[in-house]
DNA sequence: CTATATATTTAGTTTCGTCTAAAAATTATC
DNA sequence: GATAATTTTTAGACGAAACTAAATATATAG
């Protein structure tokens, strides 16, 4: 049974690599707020457990098994997230702290449960992905709405940050999933962007805007791109 | 901010002195599955920090303050007892188990809600009471079914055992709170007791009744101790 | 291609919570 | 009240998970 610190280190190693980046030392150890020297360490005792593939100075890799831990993890961490935000009444920038602590301790019976409960949600409440039990998750690619070109309406999916304040201040707004967002207008050299929402209109910050996913609009209304080439 | 480890510590200790039981060192050790040396050491780090009273050799006190904190996981075990029992279909001999766990890591947020959300119970599943947020806890002095003469019809009132197969027993037999028995009869020297409840007849073992807790039936129906006299 | 900067690892501590074995104190027995 | 049995504490060690400081490897720049 692993502890809850090797839970910690292979969902952030996990986590990496599922952003493209590489897990090293470093990137982990910014990520979960220790010193490079402790990631070092556990990933010595890692290594010995076979959860991580790591030879020294290269980046870090996880095995068959603690890519196994880790869904199993982000699986916990999401059902719970979403317990808490449908049965609790939480609010999104409530439930990743809870659930940070959660997902360490809860049974499979608990896990099992709630997920039924729920009617086997595949989302948690930012819209991320719940892993399933055999360890297959949704791979989606959505573009950043930072990324998105004046003049295009798309439908949010995904809020990629765990920060309450900021949470507060996206919903206020009306950025969360399945929101429709038209985006009026973008200032160069990563400026605000203006935005059209739920019938009202707001500027936001390039940083912001990188942290919210979106899905090009299927079909429908403002599609085009006219202003694009005027 | 207490560890687990601590909070345990703090719990067991309550526990014992709840029950009018000296707090040795070997009581908590046994208690808690560990040897008597880690006890002895944890009360050292738990008398600098002013959780405990423990001079070498004497029995341990609950200050003040570990008193706070151990009623405060206890309140947390029992409500997520219920909310597990109540909203989430677990049975009464799983609850604990996972109670054990959880009881450690929710937040004030998440304690208010299943509390609100149940509606501010009082007892969990076993009929074990729940203390409140301001450290008060009921205390009651039930008789043991053991001790129940025969002719007498008493109401189950709590369970104190957390042996699931036991509560599965139990259960089975309808021996669980607010359950009505009649004694009918007791073998001496410790034997079995044979008892009516719910319309089915049960003999059951000494250490068994022991673990449950009743009252004596206020007025009503099968009183007195005719089967006594005679 | 050498020099510098950055990343990583090693070495040595620390704290927490546990253990076993041995010593010391308390309690029970005769 | 001396001796035996039991409890408790002390001493020493260990594993997990963190840290800092120093050494080493890799990457970058001139």
């Amino acid at each position: 049974m692993p502890t809850p610190a090797t839970e910690d280190y292979l969902k952030a190693i996990y986590k990496l690599q599922e952003n493209a980046e590489a897990a090293s030392t470093n990137a982990v150890a910014v990520r979960m707020g220790v010193s490079a020297a402790s990631v070092t360490n556990m990933m010595k005792r890692l290594s010995e457990t076979g959860l991580v593939e790591h030879r020294p100075y290269q980046a870090i890799r996880l095995t068959e098994a603690g890519r196994k831990i880790a869904l199993e993890i982000i699986r916990h961490h999401r059902l719970l997230e979403v317990y808490m935000a449908e049965a609790l009444g939480f609010t999104w920038d409530q439930v990743d702290a809870e659930a940070e602590r959660l997902e360490h301790v809860i049974s499979e019976e608990f896990e099992d449960k709630i997920d039924a409960m729920l009617g086997y949600p595949t989302t948690d409440p930012h819209g991320s992905p719940i892993p399933a039990k055999d360890g297959s998750i949704v791979r989606t690619d959505h573009d950043r709405l930072s990324d998105v070109e004046p003049g295009r309406t798309v439908v949010i999916r995904r809020v990629t940050d765990t920060d309450p304040a900021l949470l507060r201040y996206l919903g206020k707004l009306g950025l969360r999933p399945e929101n429709v967002v038209e985006v009026l207008s973008k200032e160069p050299f990563e400026g605000p962007m203006f935005l059209r929402v739920g019938g009202e209109e707001h500027h936001v910050g390039h940083q912001v805007a990188r942290s919210v996913l979106v899905e090009c609009v299927p079909g429908g209304e403002g599609e085009d791109d006219r202003r694009a080439k005027s």
